[in-house]
DNA sequence: CTGTGACTAGAAGTCCGTA
DNA sequence: TTACGGACTTCTAGTCACA
């Protein structure tokens, strides 16, 4: 487990929505320039946000991180 | 999915591990008082404490998440 | 053994623009 | 559409004393 396979996970699941960066930020109320960062696995983001980012994919916890 | 559930999830799990707050803590080399205040819920801790954290439980994410 | 308030440094997070 | 950068404000990380 790392930041980088949260941010790729993040950016998987983003995509299956449909959604842009931009859209999908806008849609759970974060910036698109912090949430771009955070599926580059550039930022240590925090579990509110995390929550927020999947809560927004629509998915289980469990789910986010199946297989790990 | 809050906070609070993953500070309660962390304190139940650790307690079956046997150890104290102190000794877990130092286990994961992590301040005591920080642990504590993580497990009573006080901070929105970060992606990578929580990672120190999950692994110093022996325990998947997905496991940690089970059921919710 | 555990919980909490206070504190500082530095990172998180926001808002703007640009390629 | 995505990534990145500057400048800014807010908040967490990490520590300590004390209860």
């Amino acid at each position: 487990m790392s930041i980088e396979w949260v941010a790729s996970r993040i950016k998987e699941l983003r995509a299956k929505t449909g959604l842009s960066q931009e859209k999908f930020a806008f849609k759970i109320h974060m910036d698109r320039s912090y949430f771009a960062s955070v599926e580059t696995g550039n930022r240590n983001v925090s579990l509110l946000n995390l929550i927020k980012i999947i809560n927004g994919l629509n998915v289980s916890f469990e789910d986010f991180f199946r297989g790990k």
